[in-house]
DNA sequence: ACCCAGGTGGCCC
DNA sequence: GGGCCACATGGG
């Protein structure tokens, strides 16, 4: 398998911590990333990229933190959840946590609230180092448009899972040039010019 | 004044 | 199994 190599490598993802990987997967749903960071930021000044500090904080001081990244009520919930869930499953120690086989950690997250497959595979390749490919928006439409291949989630996932060559670091490269590649061309969205549209020569996915 | 963003859960058929 | 809707702010 093949893919573009012309942004070169983007070393993803943006976070410090398997933590900050986890509250900027759920707080980047259908959001885009620049809003996303302020919320972080507003988290960190307030100490709130902390488990345990995290679980127990007023929902109200949440609200504030995550109002930039928009359905703030729902994500500050869910990000108050997921990490209290998180505390009773492994008491903080995330790396603990991810020791557990791929399979048993992705029903254990996907049984959270505000988890489903694309962020729960996110934090699973970015935060707990695992073989999985997230299949975003823009993944499913560079299918269809490129390899003329349309299917859900789990079907795009297994196809380009056969196709790719086992290694973490290529998962975590592809999805993370797939994401950067329909930023700059606006594919994320229908295009709007005629050079934004993808130039099937570019994405020949061979072998 | 629209349209969209690195989705998810609930409800319907 | 899919189709539709609410969730909400910020940028183009």
């Amino acid at each position: 398998m093949k893919l573009l190599n012309m942004y070169g490598r983007q070393h993803w993802w943006p976070a410090r911590t398997k933590f900050e990987v986890i509250v900027g997967a759920i707080l980047t749903q259908q959001t885009t990333w620049p809003n996303v960071e302020l919320a972080i930021r507003n988290l960190r000044r307030r100490r709130l990229l902390n488990m345990h500090k995290l679980a127990n904080t007023p929902m109200k001081t949440i609200y504030g933190c995550v109002y930039p990244t928009g359905f703030y009520r729902q994500k500050a919930k869910r990000l108050r959840d997921v990490t209290r869930a998180l505390l009773k499953k492994c008491d903080g120690n995330l790396s603990i946590y991810f020791k557990r086989p791929l399979e048993e950690v992705r029903l254990d997250l996907l049984a959270m609230n505000g988890i489903g497959k694309e962020t729960a595979d996110s934090i699973l390749l970015y935060a707990g180092n695992k073989m999985i490919l997230p299949v975003d928006a823009y993944t499913l439409r560079l299918m269809e448009r490129v390899e003329r291949r349309r299917g859900n989630y789990d079907f795009i996932q297994s196809y380009l899972e056969t196709k790719l060559p086992r290694e973490i670091s290529v998962y975590k490269e592809l999805h993370a040039l797939i994401v950067e590649h329909a930023k700059r061309t606006c594919t994320g969205a229908k295009p709007r010019c005629a050079k934004c549209q993808v130039n099937p020569c570019l994405y020949r996915f061979s072998r």
